[in-house]
RNA sequence: GGAAGGAUGGCUGAGCGGUUGAAAGCACCGGUCUUGAAAACCGGCAAAGGGGCAACUCUUUCCUGGGUUCGAAUCCCAGUCCUUCCGCCA
């Protein structure tokens, strides 16, 4: 959400910012309701300060008079109840400003590879994908999942469960014990305010699980990321400063209707309705985010360190960013089946975005209340993770290696082999 | 699911029809003292929004939404959430 005073005062630039995001947008209806807003505001607020007077004054003779003024406040009072709705609707749906050093570009194809890390491994065969090798070793069952749930979504049996239960644990323990997160485990189901707070809604409502309760007024969603109710832990809040950085993690599991996206990545686990990510949040003073943001892709990035991944880190184009994100870095690990890159990490600052929409401020050295800053980062994504190990320690018979880091996460098993 | 109590500023907590935006304490910020710190003392300190270059000023807000009244944190109605007790249950 956008502090509609700095489109007032600039409107321009805040058009020509939103230009990176290839957006052409008629700002005029906004600040014409805005205008109209403030026409409205300072009306209703002579009327009232003359009802104070009255009722201050306590003359009876005035009273009728009070009375009628409360009528005209009454109207004007629904009049602004609509121009507010109508604000609010418009600047909900306006997407977050990427931040200046951001690839200008309108899709993937302008994404900026930044770095890239550890070797790519030799297969003296032909790499299977991960879901031959999980078939094979009767450990990933798609068709299974389809009989009870539906499509996109799988039945991890046996080692491989196992496997990604370690990996969930490993991940958390390094980002508690070395990285300074504190671990939470949340509620998997966020009401509508929660969802509004990190720009789920109202924009993106066809991609979220929506639950049924009985209360139909109050309506709750399966969370599509733990993002959302982490980030939301700050909502309506005011921190003290010594409470910040604030770093949270925590393994759920995401729900996503991924619609749109029908026909990308039908098989395999890697576009999957529900699966576990790892996820880290920090709820910082909004002139430490890109800092802050530095810090957690290292976070991130060591995990694949860690597991001895090939990865590279791109920093994505300003079309390519998601909706309350000023600036992101996506990490792709090397996927030796698919020969190239898939992404397992996406870190991004939202600066004061979904801090003013979810009220979550801290009081500054100077005193004063302001917004924070908010980012939040995978760390990684699990069911990926599952994936990249599956594909990058495959033997040529099928079997698979458990990397050392994780061997204490699985009874020091060595090697994942059929039965 | 049944019964009772409660919701006030960053926190604790008074107020229960008329300068109450709200006592007091804590926390926080500034200062005096101190070599430095602590303690002590003095001062400041709610948020949102509007107007103004600014100093400043106005309006709203005591869980939410209605209502009574010239006037509501205070009275009435509905709802939400919390606490305690009982029942049920992983």
């Amino acid at each position: 959400m956008h502090n509609i005073k700095d489109i007032r005062n600039d409107p321009s630039k805040f058009k020509d910012s939103l230009k990176k995001r290839f957006l052409d947008l008629d700002l005029n209806k906004l600040l014409e309701l805005d205008e109209n807003n403030r026409k409205l505001i300072q009306e209703k607020e002579n009327l009232e300060k003359e009802k104070k007077e009255i009722s201050k004054s306590k003359n009876k003779d005035l009273f009728e008079k009070s009375k009628s003024i409360s009528k005209k406040i009454d109207v004007l009072e629904n009049k602004l109840k609509e121009i507010k709705v109508n604000l609010e609707n418009i600047l909900s749906s306006l997407p977050n400003i990427p931040y200046d050093d951001v690839p200008v570009g309108k899709d993937e194809s302008s994404n900026k590879e930044v770095s890239k890390s550890g070797s790519i491994p030799k297969f003296d065969f032909k790499p299977k994908s991960h879901f031959e090798l999980g078939e094979n070793l009767n450990m990933l069952d798609f068709d299974l999942a389809t009989k009870t749930t539906g499509s996109r979504f799988v039945f991890v049996k046996d080692k491989l469960a196992l496997l990604e239960r370690a990996i969930s644990n490993f991940m958390i323990d390094v980002h508690t014990n070395q990285n300074g997160y504190q671990e939470i485990s949340p509620p998997l189901i966020a009401s509508e305010s929660t969802m509004y707070g990190t720009g789920q809604l109202p924009k993106f409502e066809n991609d979220q699980f929506e639950i049924k309760f009985d209360d139909k007024n109050d309506r709750k969603f399966l969370i599509p990321t733990a993002e959302v109710i982490l980030t939301n832990m700050g909502k309506d809040r005011i921190f003290h400063l010594n409470e910040l950085p604030l770093r949270l993690v925590a393994s759920t599991p995401c729900f996503r209707k991924e619609a749109g996206s029908y026909g990308k990545d039908t098989k395999g686990m890697i576009r999957q309705h529900q699966f576990y990510k790892v996820e880290l949040v920090s709820i910082v003073e909004p002139h430490n985010c890109l800092i802050e943001l530095d810090r957690m892709t290292n976070c991130a990035t060591k995990i694949l360190d860690l597991l001895k991944l090939p990865y590279r880190k791109i920093i994505l184009s300003s079309g390519d960013m998601g909706f309350s994100a000023e600036k992101t870095f996506d990490i792709e690990v090397w996927l030796p089946a698919e020969n190239k890159y898939r992404e397992i990490s996406s870190c991004s600052s939202c600066g004061s975005f979904q801090a003013r929409r979810m009220k979550s401020r801290y009081k500054n050295k100077k005193n004063e209340t302001v917004f924070l800053g908010t980012l939040n980062g995978s760390g990684l994504a699990v069911g990926r993770t599952l994936i990249a190990i599956l594909e990058n320690y495959q033997q040529s018979d099928g079997s698979i290696k458990i990397p050392e880091v994780l061997k204490p996460y699985m009874n020091n098993l060595d090697k994942i082999v059929k039965k």
